[in-house]
DNA sequence: AGCTAATCGAGACGGTACGTCCTGTCTTATC
DNA sequence: GATAAGACAGGACGTACCGTCTCGATTAGCT
């Protein structure tokens, strides 16, 4: 007996098509990479789908949802995390695992129209962030909250902040394309972000913001 | 007499109407600040700057065009750069004048929908990478050349790299508005980016990086 | 146990619901007459009915074919023909019952809605002329002939145009509405038909069109 | 210099393509002609004129007035009433110009198309009637009021019931095609029409109908 | 002053995609 | 087996913009 999943209340009607699910997202994928966020209209989905348009209005409110879930389903990037390796290694793997994922799967343009249509749809925007960056940043911080705890990394670093300098970069060179995103640039942002950019120590630069810190 | 500005050669019919062109940047920065990307059709441009749709195309090419000329027009941030001040103290005050020119100005909404147009047309991102980041990045490379040679930097930086360090994170909160975009963002991540992460010079992390470093 | 009607054969399974048809039946009357033919739709009818769209198409091929039935259900005009009245009161009576069932039931409506279907349906056109004209028509048919007999009518009438004398004005109103439809101009129509709207009978159209009648 | 026919002020903008109306009154013809009703969508009829449909709606509020127009595009029916002649005769001419504009033109099609769509569309219907129908009982109640002053008619004619005497029935083989439209049922529609189906003057019927009339 | 020519407003036009609605078919579980 | 519920492919609806086009009107320099 067919239950439906939320309530566990028996379904009525002709339940819902895996299949045609599955074929719209693969089609709403393969549009925006082959002919970028323009080419996915949702009228194309449909007839590469095989399926008609209100089917893909019945599940989702909009292009960018269609696109969000096709994102995520082709975004399973699976890296994990190092046991009890250091702060450094740990975010150089997130690091890594991020651009990997970008341009080594269709999930670069993805996240492109993503980014695109979050722009001028709060909706979409709210659910990138919510189900796209929050966990990623969640692992992120409790690398960071741990490294600090084991003493690797400073007491007083403003997590978010931090974690935007090693996504930042990431994302900025996605979205701009201004200068190549592969892993070595990956790896140089997470080693400058632990080490600092500025000279050893003992610069004045580095005493200034010191005291600073320490007057806060 | 009127004359052409690129061959001199004397014009002959009515002339451009300045007015209008300004006009036109004028409808257009507004109607994307108020109604976001969506509300500035051409057709919207048009009629709000009282001009046939055809004017524009005369002029432009795409609405992304439009927007980028209106955005270099509002986004005249006069920001300088302090005369033989520390790095750490220039690239502050770059970051600052980014943050504040998205927050405090008509910027921030139009580099928006800029970005979102760039990811779809390979015209608009070329157009800004040049006429926009280029000058940019170009400032503040030579801000951390002139760090280098005085010492303050590590003399071994990635200097595009190192440039995505710091206007990574400030494009990244732009655009997915995750945590807020404000002067106090800029600052922390200038200083983080500056003295690193990671704990006081002697870790072992920070010796493993400068080793692996050293072999390359 | 429940036998089928026609073979006597016990049926296997759920019988069919008479409930339901009349519900669906009511349904189709019901929208026709609330908003026109435009409103009533299968799936209209088929939620207002409380039933499955399926089950509505098992039993009807069509809208028209639910509307024509839900129309014979309710254009039940029970009107008897006087007996051995002249021709003309019997006449008289018909197409005042046909104004009358047209314009104080839901029949109106409901004619109104099938004559648009049948212009672009043909089963409905075919259904229409045999199960509703058809029988009157053949009732006229008779007291015409009747009258024929008696001597109250000429005896070189053509049966069919004369009945369409007689219904064709009222549907003609009907239709198209440009004039009122009401009992009194149904019996106006059978009177000036009975007597002709030429001028008493020794005028000289009168005579050509006799002559002409007599050569052919 | 261009100038709108109804204002005599100077147009705006670029003129409306009589070519392009031409082209799509002409496709909604013959598409009506062609499927019937069910064939000229919108969408067909704006294909095949090898227009937008933006402009199709432009013009026509619905796909009833474009096969209004188109209609009336189609029936310049140029018959001209014999001067001087009996009524009966002028109603003839009447009748059967009536008759063959449905039967050996593509006006038939389409007045069925129409007074389908009239059934659920008041605009149409309204349109219809002052269009279509008013210009042509104007002049035939022109003609029954002619030959009542020359004593050829009745003097007491129901003018529009007798109108409806004389198309009703020819409407009505045209929507429900119970029986041939032809010329010769329009001629002897008329003449049952003028002479009364009754038998001859002294027939009790007649008397009692007289009787009646005289009342009023 | 008249001529020539480019720009301008207005807006008609062929299209494309939108998001909605209904059709007629189908696939479930229930009765 | 008949049903309700409802998913589904398909297709037309009427709308909004796109980018192009064709008008008359305007505004300059050139003759």
């Amino acid at each position: 007996m067919e239950t439906d999943e939320a309530t566990g209340h028996p379904t009525r009607g002709r339940p819902r098509s895996e299949k045609r699910k599955a074929a719209i997202l693969a089609a709403a994928g393969d549009l925006m990479m082959e002919g970028g966020l323009k080419a996915a209209t949702m009228e194309a989905i449909a007839a590469r789908a095989g399926v008609g348009k209100a089917t893909v209005y019945k599940w989702w409110p909009s292009r960018g949802a269609v696109a969000l879930e096709g994102f995520m389903l082709r975004a399973a990037d699976s890296w994990t995390l190092p046991e009890n390796a250091p702060a450094e290694e740990s975010l150089r793997v997130i690091a890594v695992a991020a651009v990997r994922l970008f341009t080594r799967s269709p999930a670069g343009p993805l996240m492109r129209a993503l980014a695109a249509d979050a722009q001028s749809d709060p909706e979409i925007a709210q659910a990138l962030r919510e189900q796209w960056l929050s966990p990623r940043r969640a692992v992120t911080a409790e690398v960071l909250r741990e490294g600090m705890r084991r003493g690797e990394l400073r007491a007083d670093l403003d997590i978010p902040a931090t974690i935007d300098l090693i996504f930042g970069p990431v994302y900025f060179r996605l979205l701009f394309g201004h200068e190549p995103l592969d892993e070595a640039f990956a790896e140089r942002t997470v080693r400058q972000a632990m080490a600092g950019i500025g000279a050893d120590g003992n610069s004045p630069v580095r005493a200034v913001a010191q005291t600073e810190r320490s007057v806060q």
